[in-house]
RNA sequence: GGGAGCAUAGCUCAGCUGGGAGAGCAUUUGCCUUACAAGCAAAGGGUCACAGGUUCGAGCCCUGUUGUUCCCACCA
């Protein structure tokens, strides 16, 4: 009796967390350590964005990661948990313009380095707020080893693998169609695009033949892009068009003369089956612009305006110059529509066309439109000159390490959605028109043109000896370094000691939302650069929605602070609420109901830790104490338990595993053991208060130690009470064992029949409406072998069932009183109620019980009579149903004679 | 246009390789029983979306239907 009164009769999470994580990070516990000979368990952390903080998404994936690394931490596994953040180059960047323009200050008026330095005063501050975030949740992430994408170590791992992929030809620059986000002012690869349905409409138009002056009818979706058609295309094989081949049409408002060409891609099926090319700003049509090669002319800016006089000239000076490489676009000056937005140009030329009598027809259409995954404008499809990834020889030996199982996905059918990508993909879009983020390490000759790609930053040009180099002023996508994150952060590309124990890594968990963007390039880069695959598994989850079902977003509002639910309900609350009912890869509803019960839970493990420890007395051990019926069913089913639990955490499993101890720990350990206990606890029997307390202690520790990985806070804590542990921590103890527990499975099946008898007598007491103050007596027809047992439970009958007195009843024996009873797995127990008990009213629920057993029978009977049955299911199933059918008949038996004797 | 998920108690969701339908919350009843009222005890509540099929046996496997959510796709 000395420690429990640090213990408050309530948990209060917030007394204890901050000390508890402090406490953790100084003794270096969080720290990996590599033991030679030993199998790693290593989790890199998908690393947030330094855009702001951290949402239910991340709790989600901190509280996995967290529980997965906790639980090999204690099998005793060299675990790693590698921490950091990402640069988010496109996002961050948007936040930083944001925040200097509401200090007045605007981007194109600061000069790249003034920018930078606000850039990284943001994620100094931001970066910060976030593992301060990741502490608060518990994460028992290896500080030590915090990295960041832009740090020095990363930044070399990307130049490096850029200049490996550059020499291998992997990596080329080009000008292609990209998705340009005007907004952003940068090119976006495709896995960054998100379509939209969108209304619109398809607008008719009419262009004329050159040749036979007759009209041909078009449909566009775009009128603006009309100003950059170079051609029409008509099918081959399209019978009404057969007389037009090698005709050409006048492009109205320019009246320029543009080709009619033959082409697959006109479809006779759809529309007119005349289509307008226009192959600077849409992709199917730059595709059949290179099958015909037709001039590529640009009409929009970056920055989403119609093409003028200026811009024309700097085109002309590139070709005139002779610096125009192969598909370089040429500029139109848009005369009266340049510098128009794009969308007041398509108001403008419909008018326009409306005016010559050129638009037949303007039809409604809701179709879909590509976004920005970032500012959700549409995007342009633009010719440009970027820096590109060639998939193909990347995507093969990828999509092999799944197929094979080098890399397996939880669950399983993520691998088909990974697949599909894969097997499909097109060239990457590396370079981004921004400032924050890896600077593409290409430098160009002022003199020569020349185009160098190094890992020392260039002084002369190898080629004309000049010194006028210019570096590209362009950075990378923020996924070409996440996409290195498995290897860059254990110091790749040089070979350390880290490198080489830790990869690859074991488990990825995270998000199906970002499977394309980079748990497959992941796969691909660790497999390019490292020759391994970087993980053998990825655990896959779903979204945490909000407690609609809808998806959490800053433009809803929905979102929800996990520092506040902290607040509110504690850490090993809000984690317990992620795992509770999750199955991998569904998504969860945040719900406070479930915060309720998590934290309800908490409380009650606190609570039973607290009546443990007041109860103890000193040092308590198993070893050499006597086993009563309730130790023994206690430890066999905390035996269960541990198998269970670490079956599932092996799975990944996380909600079967935090149901299952939550229902040993609630059900079994305090709702029955700890109420059996206080028998022996209050008793004057010295032994078998021992036993009792030894029993408790060592269930209780176990039970700390299955639920730490989930509830870390509060278990430690507790730990620490326990008696020898004040200086030892949960988080380094080990997991339980089950070749250390004592099963007893026919000890547990006598328990199961006293516990039958015990809630077959509160039952009647309810029914029966009983007052709770009065005790009753219990009288017991034992079946053969069980007298022994119910006469050794007379003192649980007492203290859980109220019952004042056991009677032992010998197999014919009458009782004259009044009684209500009824058959349990141990035998007929009838309860002496006097006048509270009405004969019909007890006949009617014998007889209700009555039909339940023979529903139950001819189930059973059902089954044995079936000879596929007999054949076919195994043995002890067979087994299993003669016996609850004899069971069931013997129960009957009795049944039936009392309803006869209430009768008589 | 392809692909995937989901449909189980009033609500939110579990249900692992097929073998007598579960939890939390809500509801009803009785309890401040000295670990816990964030608690204890008891109870009610489900043609497992629909229709076929495979099997001795289907919530689970197969086919189809309906509803719903999501992903992918260049449809002018």
């Amino acid at each position: 009796m000395s420690e429990q009164f640090n213990m408050e009769k309530q948990y209060n999470p917030q007394a204890i967390e901050a000390e508890t994580y402090k406490n953790w990070e100084e003794s270096g516990a969080f720290i990996a350590k590599r033991v030679e000979g030993k199998k790693p368990f290593t989790i890199v952390m998908p690393p947030p964005n330094i855009t702001g903080q951290l949402h239910m998404g991340h709790a989600m994936d901190t509280t996995l990661q967290d529980a997965l690394t906790r639980y090999h931490r204690m099998k005793g596994d060299p675990t790693l948990w590698l921490p950091g953040t990402d640069h988010a180059s496109i996002a961050t960047e948007v936040k930083v313009v944001e925040k200097l323009a509401k200090e007045g200050i605007k981007k194109s008026d600061i000069s790249r380095e003034e920018f930078l330095k606000h850039a990284w005063a943001w994620k100094a501050e931001y970066g910060g707020r976030i593992s301060r975030q990741e502490r608060r949740m518990g994460a028992s992430c290896d500080w030590s080893r915090e990295r960041f994408t832009m740090d020095e170590g990363c930044s070399r791992a990307v130049r490096e693998v850029f200049v490996r992929l550059y020499e291998k030809g992997i990596i080329y620059q080009g000008n292609r169609l990209v998705n340009w986000c005007p907004c952003c002012n940068t090119s976006i690869s495709d896995a960054e695009v998100e379509y939209t349905e969108k209304d619109g409409h398809f607008w008719h138009l009419l262009y004329q033949v050159k040749e036979t002056g007759e009209t041909l009818e078009l449909a566009t979706t775009r009128p603006e892009t009309m100003l950059g058609d170079t051609a029409v295309a008509i099918n081959a094989a399209d019978p009404r068009y057969m007389h037009l081949h090698g005709c050409h049409v006048i492009l109205p408002l320019l009246n320029k003369e543009i080709p009619i060409v033959l082409d697959e891609h006109a479809d006779m099926e759809k529309g007119t089956g005349v289509v307008k090319i226009t192959p600077a700003h849409d992709p199917n049509d730059f595709e059949v612009g290179q099958r015909h090669n037709l001039p590529i002319v640009r009409v929009f800016t970056y920055d989403g305006h119609m093409t003028g006089a200026k811009e024309a000239a700097e085109s002309e000076e590139i070709f005139r110059s002779g610096k125009a490489t192969v598909n370089e676009p040429h500029v139109l000056d848009c005369g009266k529509y340049a510098g128009m937005t794009t969308d007041e140009a398509r108001k403008v030329i419909v008018e326009d066309l409306k005016a010559l009598g050129l638009l037949k027809e303007i039809e409604p259409l809701k179709h879909e439109v590509g976004t920005c995954y970032r500012c959700h404008s549409v995007v342009e499809p633009m010719v440009s000159k970027q820096w590109f990834v060639k998939m193909e020889p990347l995507a093969k030996p990828a999509i092999e390490a799944v197929r094979n199982g080098e890399t397996k996905f939880i669950p399983d059918r993520f691998s088909k959605i990974y697949y599909n990508w894969m097997e499909n993909i097109r060239d990457w879009c590396i370079s981004r028109h921004l400032w924050w983020g890896h600077r593409i390490p290409a430098w160009y000759c002022e003199e020569c043109g020349e185009t160098i790609v190094s890992r020392e930053d260039p002084t002369v040009c190898p080629k004309c000896g000049c010194k006028h180099l210019t570096q590209d002023e362009d950075v990378l996508d923020t996924w070409f370094s996440s996409a290195l994150w498995p290897f860059s952060t254990l110091g790749w590309p040089d070979q350390t000691e880290d490198l080489k124990y830790f990869y690859p890594t074991s488990t990825l968990v995270t998000g199906y939302d970002i499977i394309f963007f980079w748990v497959a390039r992941m796969i691909f880069s660790g497999i390019e650069n490292m020759g391994e695959v970087p993980f053998d598994t990825v655990l896959i989850h779903g979204l945490v929605r909000d407690e609609l079902g809808r998806k959490m977003s800053k433009s809803l509002g929905n979102g929800i602070d996990p520092l506040e639910v902290i607040d509110q309900y504690g850490a090993d609350a809000l984690r317990f609420s992620l795992c509770m009912g999750i199955s991998p890869g569904n998504d969860t509803r945040y719900s406070t109901t479930k915060l309720e019960a998590a934290r309800n839970f908490a409380n009650k493990v606190w609570n039973a830790s607290r009546f443990v420890l007041m109860n103890l007395d000193g040092q308590v051990d198993l070893e050499g104490k006597k086993l009563e019926l309730p130790d023994k069913w206690i430890l066999s089913r905390y035996r269960e338990c541990v198998e269970e639990v670490s079956a599932h955490f092996d799975d990944c499993e996380f909600g079967m595993a935090a149901q299952k101890i939550y229902d040993f720990a609630w059900s079994e350990f305090c709702d029955w053991y700890i109420e059996l206990a206080k028998g022996g606890l209050l008793g004057d029997d010295a032994d078998r208060k021992a036993a009792v307390r030894a029993v408790l202690i060592e269930v209780l520790t176990g039970l700390l130690k299955l639920l730490h990985p989930f509830m870390p806070f509060l278990t430690e804590t507790v730990y620490k009470y326990l008696p020898g542990c004040e200086d030892k921590s949960c988080m380094l103890s080990d997991w339980p064992r089950i070749e250390d527990i004592p099963a007893f499975p026919e000890d547990e099946a006598r328990m199961e029949g006293i516990m039958d008898i015990i809630r077959s007598v509160r039952n009647l007491r309810a029914e029966m409406n009983v007052q709770a103050g009065h005790k009753a007596r219990l009288m017991v027809r034992a079946d053969a072998g069980w007298e022994d047992t119910v006469k050794s439970a007379d003192m649980f009958f007492r203290r859980l069932a109220n019952v004042s007195e056991l009677e032992i009843l010998a197999p014919g024996q009458t009782v004259e009183e009044k009684t209500v009873g009824t058959v349990t797995k141990v035998g007929e127990i009838l309860i002496p109620l006097g006048d509270l008990v009405d004969l019909e009213k007890e006949i009617a629920r014998l007889n209700k019980e009555k039909e339940n057993l023979e529903r139950e029978i001819a189930r059973a009977q059902g089954k044995l009579n079936n000879e596929g049955f007999l054949k076919k299911a195994p043995a002890a199933l067979v087994q299993a149903e003669h016996d609850k059918l004899d069971a069931n008949t013997k129960m009957l038996e009795t049944l039936t004679a009392r309803i006869e004797e209430l009768k008589a």
